[in-house]
DNA sequence: GCCAACGTTGGC
DNA sequence: GCCAACGTTGGC
């Protein structure tokens, strides 16, 4: 089992999209970087997630979700009228990847990026570093844990 | 709005 | 293959 954090703003896949959707899955998809995809493509059913939310006021981890649907083809490279559609992206050999996902709860107050900054557990991690653009990153047991803990308080 | 940190593109 | 220019991300 690994952990994961995947960031967005709030108002694209964020933690409203997630309560509109209820019970069920939203697809995770849009992401083109290639390290994110790769970490994506790791993705399992088995794995935990923490939604992160960035470019807003209250910047910080918001919640936590499930994958409920592995990795596979994100459907809007192929969507001419999708944003994020990918001309050079061929169906035998698509280039990127999608996973669904379900939340399993929000907090109760946002794990803001300056608490996490503070901790010792997440020093030189790709979240709290200064100008990192990863947008899905893998977390170790111990910043799962260390989250846990603030989550309940 | 500003700017630092990246990743990507394209000329050579 | 190098690297400058450019576009984007994302914190502040």
């Amino acid at each position: 089992m690994a952990y994961w954090l995947v960031k967005t703003e709030p108002a694209d896949g964020g933690l409203p999209a997630f309560h509109a959707a209820g019970a069920a899955s939203l697809v995770w998809d849009g992401v083109r970087n290639y390290q994110a995809r790769n970490f994506l493509r790791a993705m399992s059913l088995m794995d935990k997630v923490l939604l992160y939310h960035a470019s807003c006021a209250e910047i910080g981890v918001v919640g936590q979700l499930k994958v409920a649907r592995e990795p596979y083809p994100d459907p809007s490279q192929f969507d001419p009228n999708s944003p994020y559609f990918d001309s050079g992206s061929h169906q035998t050999q698509p280039r990127w990847t999608a996973v669904d996902l379900t939340l399993v709860r929000a907090f109760p107050e946002v794990i803001r990026l300056s608490t996490l900054k503070m901790m010792p557990v997440f020093t030189g991690s790709a979240l709290t570093r200064k100008g990192s653009r990863l947008s899905v990153l893998p977390m170790t047991e111990d910043q799962w844990r260390a989250v846990m803990a603030l989550s309940t308080i």
